[in-house]
DNA sequence: GCCAACGTTGGC
DNA sequence: GCCAACGTTGGC
C-alpha cells in the first residue's frame, strides 16, 4: 500500500472532472515524461492512494484523494494518430506508455496549497519541492500521514 | 503570460 | 555518448 501524487492543471482536467464521470473513474494517460512512466507501469498497484494535485492555477496545492482500481496497461493514446499522445515509436507489442484507472475517493473541504506545504519541516523532502517537474511523485506515508493531519474535516 | 529549470532529441 | 538546441512544465 504506498501513496502517490498526480498533478493534473484543473483548466484541462482537474478534481471535478473526476467527480463528474461515471462512476467517478478515469483513465490517466497521457503520461509522458519516462521517469514518471516508471512508477506508473512498475510501481504504482491497485489500491494504492493518490492524492490529487492541481498545478498551473489558482489554488496550487492537494484538493482530494483517490484510489487506483487497475493494473497498468499501455495507455491507448499512444496508438491514436488523432491524438496529440500519439507516438510514431510505439508499437502493440512495445508500448512506450502506460495508464492507470483511478476512482476519487474524497474532494477536501479546501486544498492542501502549496504554500502550506512548504511551510511545514516534515514535508521539506516532498518531491514536489524538489523535482518539481515530475507529474507523477512518490509520497511516503510518514508525509501522509502529516498531509492528512492538515485536513480538517 | 513570463521564464527558469529541466527532460528529450539528434548531430557529431 | 556528449552536449547544444529545443520543447515543456509549472510557480510566480
Amino acid at each position: 500500500m504506498a501513496y502517490w501524487l498526480f498533478k493534473s492543471e484543473p483548466d484541462c482536467y482537474g478534481i471535478d472532472h473526476l467527480a463528474a464521470e461515471p462512476k467517478q473513474t478515469t483513465r490517466w494517460d497521457g503520461v509522458r515524461n519516462f521517469q514518471a512512466r516508471n512508477l506508473l507501469r512498475d510501481k504504482i498497484v491497485r489500491d494504492d492512494t493518490v492524492l490529487f494535485y492541481h498545478s498551473r492555477c489558482k489554488a496550487i496545492g492537494i484538493v482530494g484523494a483517490a484510489v487506483v482500481v487497475s493494473d497498468a496497461y499501455p495507455d491507448p493514446l499512444q496508438f491514436d494518430p488523432q491524438s496529440p499522445y500519439y507516438d510514431a515509436k510505439s508499437t502493440q507489442s512495445k508500448p512506450r506508455w502506460y495508464s492507470i484507472d483511478i476512482k476519487l475517493q474524497r474532494v477536501f473541504n479546501r486544498p492542501i496549497l502549496l504554500d502550506t506545504i512548504k511551510q511545514i519541516q516534515a514535508l521539506e523532502s516532498m518531491a514536489l519541492r524538489k523535482q518539481s517537474r515530475l507529474s507523477v511523485q512518490p509520497v511516503t506515508a510518514q508525509e501522509f500521514n502529516t498531509l492528512m493531519q492538515l485536513i480538517d474535516d
